[in-house]
RNA sequence: GGGCCGGUCGUCUAGCCUGGUCAGGACGUCGCUCUCACACGGCGAAGGUCGAGAGUUCAAAUCUCUCCCGGCCCA
């Protein structure tokens, strides 16, 4: 037992480069293939969010997260669980149609649509490609080999399969209504897919008569160009100011028109003049205003997002164009008395960045104003990780206003499976089961079920493309094929995904998964933080603050990354990308291989009788596992990074190590002694590695083979904790104990190996030889050396 | 305007729920140091009005109230 082994790991410092050839392996043995466990509590089903190909660079924050959900997975394992883990990509939507348009300078609308979404397709598969390594490179252990996209025929069966059975309940209809239309990318766009920002904006005060009384009001808007559309002019009830306006008439400059003045407690009356124009529509208020008063709208922008010709003159005008103009006409007649530039709070599609107008259109919309009150018990049921970010989920269901405007009109998405009589319209919806192009494929009808006719014409429109994304936990557990797979596997165990996307990917799942299933998808919600620059602020490609993490990994290592991913910020919180601070995490990897290289050096014996400083050692060891599979249990890989990091810089290494190196080396030790000694070392270090192998996995992976054995750690479970108990407090007087050396030496300037004199406390009595060993405590100091001797 | 979260050394944070150790750690900085696992190391040092104010209390980073700032979301 004498006789070291040669060390195994011979470098000083953990090399990235070998994360390569650990990746390899994993490729070759393929260990974490899934297989359904009847007891439905053994399966660790993970819905996790299919990035979209959206361009390169990859968003680091985003990145990160995956990285952090992928140690949710291999933490699962060695919990025991059999694990789901999917691997996807979303691919259908308007971001690649928009990319598509900029790269090759077209319309998407003046281009031949198969033409266009064969361009789509190409640039998709680019991009993919680049994720798809890049996941790799992260060491991400899903299922690549099932690897599924969103526009695949399969999914977008899937996708028609469960619009065809939401049409059956009754839950799909059809209305006119205004919508939030983008102009830009010409479709319909939810609620959830806009974004606000504060842009400059004019704010016109415009003068109107009192028709009864020839009175001249000053109107104040920052939509001037609705002026046409105008259908009412409002005051705040309580306006002193305007109390004898109320209940009469108003004549609209330019257009002569006559409109009623009325009150209504929504005006502020700080806001500008206190009197404002209602027109169809500036804003979500004016849509409120039409409606409670029953006002017919006028349409005065058009899909392509012209002025129409109720306009006059603007007819044809871009919309801010047209602004400009009849401000500048509204001047020269006088008629404008104030034009001041304020900063106004602009909807703008989060797509293409364009201010989004609200347009009456046709559209389908799926029911979900009658489920908010199901949808918000259903929200309270899952349990949330963090619990704080449930709020988002609640707050967003009770700010539900209308029904989800589902059509889109574009090219790159799932088709909406619909033919319609030539003769009488009426739409015919084909059997689900098959993927549906109505746009080119032929009616699969013969005659129309309620006047026989036998022409049909195609929806050309499409789905939104939440409407693919929120039943990924459908699609993922076989709703509409192996059917002893669906029930081991749904509802899932864990959603997981960013903070960002609650209200729509989370909100839609759980609405869409409910309605067809009667279940909430999932069992558990993990809600990651969102990374930021450095400066705190939301990293945009637009904003040139964004950073291309793929050098950070070719530089610092996948598991220096994935390490830093996991002790930067707390489960839920948001994050900063620096690079220093990746490196700085790149040291604490240093420290564990070196750790490790350390041991390595000694045998690891089978047993023996432990002295008083490996049961401590082995005490504090105990509370580490628990604390890090406390943590584990949450997804959380912070707690275990950060404790981990603590007891083995911290305890493990500058203490115990320290303490028991002179007597695993062994010089004039006896061997029941060393060999406690060296069974200790490598019981923490096994214990170390196994809980830090989700976090850093290639790194934990090699030294595990190489000094435990050939297989893989990731095939091991957690260790479980011994009840090592030791007296209390013992860990931090020893701890003291040996700072209070280390400094009086310091502050003497002798080296540490100078032998000193002093009395070890009581407490630490039973750990007396180590100590002395350590800090070369002599028992008589016969003489005070010489300080030149 | 409303909601959620946060505001602790230059930076990231622990502690706050269950008031009472010189507010702990990490990164960075500075000084010394190559001690046979590690200089990506070791030891040490500097660095904090615990966002502001008021209150409760013998005692507050910790409890209460008000306010301010930042982020995100909603109107």
């Amino acid at each position: 037992m004498n006789a070291a082994p040669p060390n195994k790991l011979e470098s000083t410092s953990w090399n990235p480069l070998l994360e390569e050839e650990v990746r390899r392996i994993w490729g070759i043995e393929d260990n974490f293939k899934f297989r359904p466990n009847t007891d439905k509590k053994r399966n660790f089903v993970m819905d996790t969010p299919p990035p979209y190909p959206s361009g390169k660079p990859w968003h680091p924050g985003a990145l990160t997260q995956y990285a952090q959900i992928d140690m949710v997975a291999r933490s699962a394992r060695m919990r025991g669980y059999n694990v789901l883990y999917p691997v996807g990509i979303d691919r259908n939507g308007l971001p690649v149609e928009i990319a598509t348009e900029r790269k090759y300078r077209i319309q998407m609308r003046k281009t031949p649509r198969e033409e266009f979404i064969g361009l789509c397709k190409h640039a998709l598969d680019d991009i993919e490609q680049y994720m798809v390594d890049l996941m790799k490179k992260l060491g991400i252990s899903g299922d690549f080999k099932e690897k599924y996209r969103t526009d695949s025929e399969e999914y977008r069966t899937l996708t028609q399969w469960s619009f065809i059975e939401l049409w059956h309940k009754g839950l799909i209809h059809i209305a006119t209504r205004p919508n939030n239309y983008c102009t830009d990318c010409g479709t319909t766009i939810a609620d959830a897919e806009i974004e606000y920002e504060d842009l400059p904006a004019y704010l016109v005060t415009n003068k109107f008569t009192v028709k009864e009384t020839g009175q001249e009001i000053q109107v104040t808007t920052t939509r001037p160009e609705l002026l046409a559309a105008c259908q009412l002019v409002v005051v705040n009830p309580g306006d002193e100011r305007y109390k004898k306006i109320a209940g009469k008439t108003a004549v609209v400059p330019i257009y002569g028109k006559e409109v009623p003045i009325k009150t209504h407690k929504s005006v502020d009356m700080t806001f500008g003049t206190g009197v404002l124009m209602v027109c169809s529509y500036g804003d979500y208020n004016d849509v409120q205003l039409f409606r409670q008063f029953s006002l017919p709208e006028i349409q005065a922008i058009d899909m392509e997002g012209k002025m129409t010709a109720v306009t006059g003159k603007y007819l044809g005008m871009a919309v801010k164009d047209a602004r400009s103009q009849i401000i500048q006409d509204l001047q020269d007649a006088k008629i404008a008395v104030k034009v001041e530039q304020v900063q106004h709070r602009t909807p703008l599609c989060e797509r293409s960045h364009t201010p989004i107008e609200i347009v009456p259109m046709e559209e389908f919309y799926l029911k979900q104003l009658q489920f908010a009150p199901t949808l918000k018990k259903l929200a309270k049921q899952i349990e949330f990780h963090p619990e704080m970010h449930r709020q988002i989920l609640i707050d967003w269901i009770d700010s539900l206003t209308t029904d989800y405007p589902i059509s889109r009109r574009r090219y790159y998405a799932t088709e909406i499976p619909i033919w319609y009589c030539t003769k009488c319209g009426t739409p015919h919806l084909p059997k689900a089961g098959k993927y549906y192009r109505p746009w080119k494929d032929p009616a699969p009808f013969r005659k129309c079920s309620k006047c026989a006719n036998t022409k049909f014409i195609g929806e050309t429109r499409t789905f939104d493309t939440w409407m693919d994304s929120s039943i990924s936990a459908l699609y993922i557990t076989k709703i509409t094929g192996n059917q002893k797979f669906h029930r081991a596997t749904y509802p899932t165990t864990l959603r997981l995904q960013g903070k960002d996307i609650v209200r729509s990917w989370l909100y839609y799942s759980l609405l869409r998964c409910y309605l067809l299933t009667g279940k909430a998808p999932f069992k558990e919600a993990w809600v990651g933080g969102l990374g930021q620059d450095a400066q705190g602020r939301a990293m945009r490609k637009s904003m040139g603050n964004f950073m291309d993490p793929e050098p950070l990994l070719q530089k610092y290592g996948t598991d220096t990354f994935r390490f830093w991913g996991a002790a930067e910020a707390n489960l839920g919180y948001d994050f900063r990308l620096s690079e220093d601070r990746v490196a700085g995490a790149g040291k604490f990897l240093t420290k564990v291989w070196n750790t490790a290289r350390f041991i390595a050096s000694f045998p690891e014996p089978k047993s023996a009788k432990l002295m008083p400083a490996d049961v401590w050692i082995l005490a504090e060891l105990n509370q580490l596992i628990e604390d890090c599979l406390a943590g584990y249990e949450e997804g959380n890989g912070y707690v275990p990074a950060t404790k981990i990091r603590e007891f083995v810089w911290n305890v493990f290494a500058a203490h115990y190590i320290e303490m028991v190196k002179g007597r695993a080396y062994g010089d004039n030790v006896p061997n029941e002694e060393k060999e406690a000694a060296w069974f200790t070392l490598h019981r923490v270090m096994k214990c170390i590695l196994l809980l830090t192998a989700p976090i850093t996995p290639h790194m934990t992976d090699h030294i595990w083979r190489r000094v435990y054995g050939q297989r893989s750690i990731h095939l091991e479970r957690f260790p479980t904790a011994d009840k090592n108990k030791v007296a209390k407090g013992v860990g931090a007087a020893i701890i003291k104990f040996d700072e209070t050396i280390w400094k009086s030496k310091r502050d003497r300037g002798v080296s540490l190996r100078e032998p000193v004199e002093v009395k070890v406390p009581l407490k630490l009595k039973p750990y007396v030889a180590d100590l002395s060993r350590m800090h070369h405590i002599q028992k008589r100091q016969r003489v005070a050396p010489a300080a030149n001797a």
